[in-house]
DNA sequence: TAAACATATGAGCAATGATTCATATCATGA
DNA sequence: TCATGATATGAATCATTGCTCATATGTTTA
């Protein structure tokens, strides 16, 4: 158990504002929308109507789940004339996702084969 | 972007059932008590009592939550006796949260520095 | 400056979720 | 086998959340 580790797991036990702000974050990539909207920005810099377009929602869903992003620091916006280009404004993203995503690749293999 | 990455954009993107797994599984530690159980259960494996002791939680309560953390195969019990002793199931818990911790802390300093 | 287009936002609603309370199950020891 | 201690579970409740609908804001072009 590195020094980190400790660090991280006390921080973590008291009720502090560290326990918090990592629950939202994490809360973020706890949606099917907003992973496929990560998924989408990861593959590519978007505007709000290729997204609602490729994901198949509403502009006005598009647009409130990007806020909850923009707020978690995930994604930034950059607006060129009436359109605005969202892309990813971290770089852990990829990380996390991908992590994430062999944890549940592996625990496939576990449970089909226990079962 | 790797190869690996590829894969994993094309399965989000999709409304697979990886998805919803990759979703319910960065939902458990969207929450800041079962983040606070892992932490524990990442110092040390414990019994029920003992994390409703120090995390100062309803015993049901506790028990609730492990139910969610079983089913997503995070931890496993183990009876001696009377008592049941909660550990890890998995070797990735400790690094998803201390990426996740990494990632706040610098956005933390981020916020601070632009305000 | 008015119309058209792109995006954001607020209110309301239905669904989900975390906790509590009461009770059930399971194991031990007298 | 009965009383006790440890954990699990079901139902009810209150809070949170994601979506929709309507509308507002911002930008360009005629």
């Amino acid at each position: 158990m590195t020094r980190t580790t400790d660090y991280v797991l006390g921080s973590l036990l008291r009720k502090s504002d560290l326990v918090n702000e990592l629950a939202s974050f994490f809360k973020v990539f706890g949606d099917t929308t907003r992973l496929r909207m990560l998924a989408a920005l990861i593959a590519a810099p978007s505007r709000v109507g290729d997204l609602s377009r490729v994901l198949k929602m509403t502009q006005s869903a598009v647009s409130h789940q990007l806020r909850l992003l923009k707020d978690e620091r995930l994604v930034r916006g950059e607006r060129h004339g009436k359109e605005i280009t969202y892309s990813l404004d971290d770089a852990h993203i990829v990380k996390i996702v991908t992590d994430g995503f062999t944890h549940v690749s592996e625990r496939r293999q576990k449970k089909t084969s226990r079962r």
